[in-house]
DNA sequence: GATGAATGAGTTTTCATTCAT
DNA sequence: GATGAATGAAAACTCATTCAT
């Protein structure tokens, strides 16, 4: 019963936890984490300022926690997706409809992302991003692995380098999720993923 | 010889613009538009901050004039890399090769260019936006039509949407520069444009 | 017992906000709007800056509270005076021996109230006026309507415009306190009413 | 020749000094002492404001010398009324009549006269107050001595203290003006002069 | 002698953080 | 344990004044 007890408080407390990031995210994604104040986070989470310091150390706590928690979500799903026991086309299939997925499912995520992979120095604290970049990087490289077994399992020519090719679909996918972001009527991110994988893949010169 | 004068006179207070502008550029890049104080721009480029408010009328004016003289240098480059001319393929040649030399040039003005143009709603300044985002429209729109006059001239097939062909080649070599500007040493831009083209253009499935 | 706590900070409140209108009101009084900053009405008033801020939204708003805030108080006094249910000559006394009294009682008042009445457009603030003009002029209408009663009760001859009365012994009655503002000693406020009454109401030419 | 020249010189240098404390004047009576810059009033003078720090110690020292100017002018024209060869009662409407004449003459003037004279603690400048104080003393006292002169005369019955009259006329008089600044057309001050004497000096009680 | 560019002290205001209740 | 009032450091910006040209 104690037990119990104290696996209720733990409940309760993550579900505050939960609430202060959910707050965090909405507010930091539509203005930017310096347009928001920690009362702001505080208003809208519905607790006290002083409640907020007693789970965060400080606003860039909040933060990085806020960023380091999205960002391990999406990098799960995008492992997942290429760690499917598929072939290694339907892999990078996968690949492109999980990242439309998780991406559209939360377009706040996106925009921190963005801002955290893309920003470079204005991702406003420097110390985050080892974490977060060392994450990235271990995703790359098994992204490129998909391309180093596909090449090897004569799905794929030999022609550029397997990391390369990570890089090269990575940035595209994330071009065009940008693009829906900024206009998502004007620049849908295709239901079909050949429609990406196509731009990579299909010859395109004649020689 | 007033003459004279007077356009030394100019040419110093262009010079002055110049210092505080490179002043803000470097610090900005460093630490972020909200982490630097026009002290501290004042202090880096050697004036007192009122002599800064003498030419921007504040720090937004500052920072807006800032992004543009970069944006303004960065597209013309890159346009005029496009319309030399040479056959499709040279163009984009050009384009990767001249891209790399900008950048390369002044990774200042890249973490600026990431920040402006990535950075989605973390761009600070809602109304910057607009025009340098339309500057890169149009920049979009005169590559997608070199993709176009390559098919039509038999150079390239046609595979995919050349306006998603531009986004493809521009969101790679940003990919390349943004791994270059991470860790200049390990993931160099590569100095022949064709190890990125490769990447789009050899066909890489077996089908 | 909740209620009498709630109703004991409210009480705690509004002693604060009297303790930073109180140090704001003497030293405007002392220095005048521009030469007074937020920290030295904070240092004054015991606070924090930041405080003062929690009860005032800006400099302006502070002033203003303060403004109307001793200009109902030196208004509802007069008021009462004239109205109080005696014949004209003795509501006049009244009004004579009670505006003395206010302003003996907070001299720091009376600079304000100068500076604010008379102070044409040296007033600081253009919106604040029209909102103590009215009030004054409201007050005047009454002053009036004294005189006119008692010409109608056949207490005074009708000889100038009731409003021009009103006017005259407004401002024969401030250059009085003015005086004495400046050198209490050598220009007392006269004890008795009459002194001042007479000056208006006894004739002077002997045609 | 050289003696000439020389007055030429201080004649223009007088002129360029009366240029600025004109442009001193309007804006100061417009806005305040301190919503006005050394900037503006350079820029309305059109000299440098180099060269206003050549003829002014600091803004202060203009200031100063803007309001003590206005303030000899002022105080010449009423003693000169108040001084003609005429019997006491002429020597009152002269006064009336001068005192509007050179207000309407310049109301920018009235202002600062309000402002100096009135704003008592706000009249930004306590140094200042004396010696206009002084001026003042010295004009209220022949304004007494008319009474006084009135009363040895015949033309006045005793009854108040001369200095209370003057102060009572003085009163009168710029409570008039006040309200023909706010408002001149609901408020013209009167052409003729007895309708503020009368104020004064015809019986208004009964008894 | 006039100029006006440059200065930097000083002002208003915000907001992350603390701590008494 | 939660609260939110109080804090005060730090930021953007202004403007009286100086001084090299």
């Amino acid at each position: 019963m104690p037990d119990k007890k104290c696996s209720r408080r733990e409940r309760e407390k993550l579900r505050q936890r939960q609430d202060m990031l959910s707050a965090a995210l909405e507010l930091f994604s539509e203005k930017g984490y310096h347009n928001i104040s920690m009362h702001e986070i505080a208003a809208r989470a519905e607790f006290a300022v002083g409640t907020i310091y007693k789970f965060f150390k400080n606003k860039e706590d909040l933060y990085k926690a806020l960023v380091l928690e999205q960002s391990d979500k999406f990098h799960d799903t995008l492992t997942q997706a290429i760690e499917a026991p598929d072939d290694e086309i339907e892999k990078l299939r996968n690949y492109v409809r999980a990242k439309g997925e998780v991406f559209r499912a939360n377009a706040s995520m996106i925009r921190l992302y963005f801002a955290e992979t893309r920003g470079a120095s204005f991702n406003i604290m420097a110390g985050l991003d080892s974490e977060i970049r060392e994450q990235y990087d271990i995703f790359l490289q098994k992204l490129a692995m998909v391309f180093e077994e596909g090449i090897k399992n004569k799905r794929f020519k030999k022609i550029s380098d397997p990391y390369y090719l990570a890089i090269a679909i990575e940035s595209i996918t994330n071009a065009f999720l940008f693009l829906w972001l900024q206009a998502p009527e004007r620049h849908p991110y295709p239901e079909n993923p050949d429609v990406i994988l196509d731009i990579l893949f299909k010859e395109l010169m004649d020689s």
